[in-house]
DNA sequence: GTGACTGCAAATCATTTGCAACTCG
DNA sequence: CGAGTTGCAAATGATTTGCAGTCAC
């Protein structure tokens, strides 16, 4: 069972169709994704739904903490993901067809070792590594 | 001494002046820059220079691996830096205003241990650590 | 000389915003 | 009811592109 009425009365906000069904498709994907392809899934839905308010749910929800934003580097996109209920982790990224793997984090114990270094505040970190997919290997040596 | 012309002609492109510009200008800096910050020191120097011309270059760079592309998560800003002749770091961020410091890379081994794991070809990886930084602190506190 | 580069203007693309209508609580 | 949300359209801001003139080699 997801509780996502008991989450979002915890954050003081509306349980609305179109925030329902967004928390929905996040709940569904292992994957980071975008505005848009969060848009395309919702008009299934709730065919009236516009992009920008799409917008406005995700800087809602990362404002909250519920999701996280994730830097996609091939094209200019931003990408989001839940931040909660998934455990910490960070990606494998295929730079020819952006493909995204999640890995676990090898950075255990370092942010402490950086609060002794550092006069920063720490907060979060975010790793990426690329690479060329298994698809995309193949891909290139048929050619 | 920089041996600006040896690297251009290397990779086949021609030494102009907007070209020469921007690679001293990142030369001289210590943090990643966006398109527009190159382009108004530019301005100095060359009065006709123009952004799009930047951007082409930078996309120029990037492409012969001369530059790296580094994602800015507070807004939405490509920013770039030297990947030759710098050697391997990544960044610690203020989430608040943006500042940026190099850190030295505490992934060691980490990617030859990754290899052995996926079927992916590593290639590089980026690192951020988020955080407050101590002028954001004291600004915070005086309020 | 000629093809690679540039200035310039206009286009594109992701994201944001203003406002009036709607709807959750 | 009435403040928080949304649809809709229009604005914004970063980056890209087409084209004709210019410059490096």
């Amino acid at each position: 069972m997801t509780k996502i009425n008991e989450i979002f009365k915890e954050h003081g906000i509306r349980l609305t169709q179109q925030r329902k069904e967004i928390f929905k498709i996040l709940l569904n994907i292992s994957q980071p994704v975008s505005a848009n392809y969060i848009h395309n899934l919702l008009k299934n839905k709730l065919e009236k739904s516009r992009l920008s308010t799409v917008y406005r749910n995700l800087n809602t929800f990362k404002d909250l903490g519920i999701i996280k934003e994730v830097s996609s580097v091939n094209n200019n996109k931003k990408l989001y993901e839940l931040s909660i209920g998934s455990n910490h982790h960070h990606h494998l990224i295929c730079t020819k067809c952006g493909e995204m793997e999640p890995l676990d984090c090898p950075l255990e114990g370092y942010e402490d070792e950086l609060k002794k270094k550092t006069d920063y505040k720490i907060i979060d970190h975010s790793i990426n590594i690329y690479g060329i997919c298994p698809d995309c290997i193949n891909k290139t040596q048929k050619k």
